[in-house]
DNA sequence: CAGTGGTCTAGACCACCTA
DNA sequence: AGGTGGTCTAGACCACTGT
């Protein structure tokens, strides 16, 4: 059974306060384990004696800082982090493409790493460019491209939302448009059809997460998305792939390394 | 005088929740507009029939996703959304540090970008190296350091936290130990004693911020922040600067360009 | 069904700001 | 002093989850 303090009425910090700092280090301390459900608004309104708003209003707090999650009916709990993925700027290097045997470069990562890692909620299919991307690729507005959607997984939790578009007029026809677009992934692909890939551009912010994205990522009330979209280009400086991701702060470090100049 | 809609009771979303959604929209229109107050506590629960509870739990809806503030014993006031800054991976190039005639670059960017920029709350000290430094300087642990803690504001709003850490035996006795370090700022003293940079590496991050990060930089609720790392690199390969950011993320856009090698 | 969290009421007292 | 937000109480009913 956990223990937890008392509140100090010395203490010139608001009960509601005290309570959370409490129950954020039992989290720290592992007294409470990632997975575990904190005990009940109504036991903790008995232990500590005081009106269970006040109690709500301190898991209020945790479930802000995304260190708890309420479930609806059947308690509140320590939310489990997923590992953390390094990214480096290196990771598109063409080494990484070779001698994969044909395995995604994320489940290569994984299996080092020493988690699993899966894809799923893969969707392909044919749009029109939208301005943002259309912007980027430097295609007119509406032109036809090859969208691949699909959601990473490590460990069993979604860490990551990944849309790839590519102009039709390069992917079309190509096993990008194949669920399993082969060895190498997409990029390898796209090399083969004359676009040898030279640079990317990445440009990253942080933000919020949509309703729609909170359901896909399984995420808490307040936990932050990292939102990178990478735009891919070839020799003749064409962009030829951008590359929109929505990945859980928590999980991800991303590592860039660039020279002074 | 403000319009605002009354509650809808076939309506299935909770009566809190509306009374917030009436408030984001009159804000989205700019019948509220940034800096404005809100109608006070007591105006929205005679205005709606509720009880000062529900109108509170709307409001705190609003602050936690940063868009009012509430200040004490004056009111909730509606927030002005900072200026988003474009970092580029190049923005420490040579190129950028000359003709500056001394100004330090950030004021030279907004001075471009139309805003205006304050650097506040400057702290010069010295340190021992903690564990996260240490190994990116690739020093002893507890190392003696030059500390610069420096907060910096667009259009009077906070958006950055930044923190620089070099080696008492290079930045020891130099100008960058002083409140201003002169023309091209601590990278052109680093470069005068003997250390032309190179390269950079920058890790980045997003995560909650901290209770304190959270009144520095003057942030609602759920608001994330960037993280930004960024080591800094002499021709000799030797780490001569960490340099660790805490960004509002709304104000930030970071930019990266790099070869498929 | 019992137990959980979600929402709401109608009061109360306090701390802070402006005047 | 009067108005503002900050915190708290002691109830109430509802919706969801599990047995």
């Amino acid at each position: 059974m956990l223990q937890l303090g008392q509140l100090d009425r010395t203490d010139d910090r608001p009960p509601y306060r005290q309570i959370a700092a409490l129950l954020r280090e039992a989290i720290d301390l592992g007294a409470l384990a990632p997975g575990e459900k904190l005990p009940s608004e109504t036991a903790l309104t008995q232990h500590f004696g005081v009106a269970r708003m006040t109690v709500r209003h301190a898991i209020l707090e945790l479930r802000g800082e995304g260190l708890v999650a309420a479930e609806h009916g059947r308690g509140v709990f320590v939310r489990a982090m997923p590992p953390v993925r390094r990214l480096a700027s290196d990771r598109f290097a063409r080494k990484h493409r070779a001698g994969s045997d044909g395995k995604a470069a994320f489940l290569v990562e994984a299996e080092k790493a020493g988690y699993t890692a899966d894809v799923d909620q893969l969707r392909i299919f044919r749009d029109k460019a939208s301005e943002g991307v259309a912007e980027r690729l430097r295609l007119p507005l509406g032109s036809e491209l090859v969208v691949r959607e699909r959601r990473y997984l490590a460990n069993g939790r979604p860490i990551e939302i990944a849309t790839s578009y590519l102009p039709a007029v390069i992917a079309g026809g190509t096993a990008i448009e194949e669920p399993d677009p082969g060895p190498g992934g997409i990029y390898a692909r796209v090399e083969e059809v004359g676009h040898q890939l030279t640079r990317f551009t990445e440009e990253v912010g942080a933000r919020m997460p949509s309703p729609n994205e909170r359901k896909t990522l399984e995420l808490g009330a307040s936990v932050p998305v990292l939102t990178v979209v990478r735009t891919a280009f070839d020799a003749a400086d064409v962009a030829v792939e951008v590359c929109d991701t929505v990945k859980v702060a928590s999980a991800y470090k991303l590592e860039y390394d660039f020279p002074a100049r």
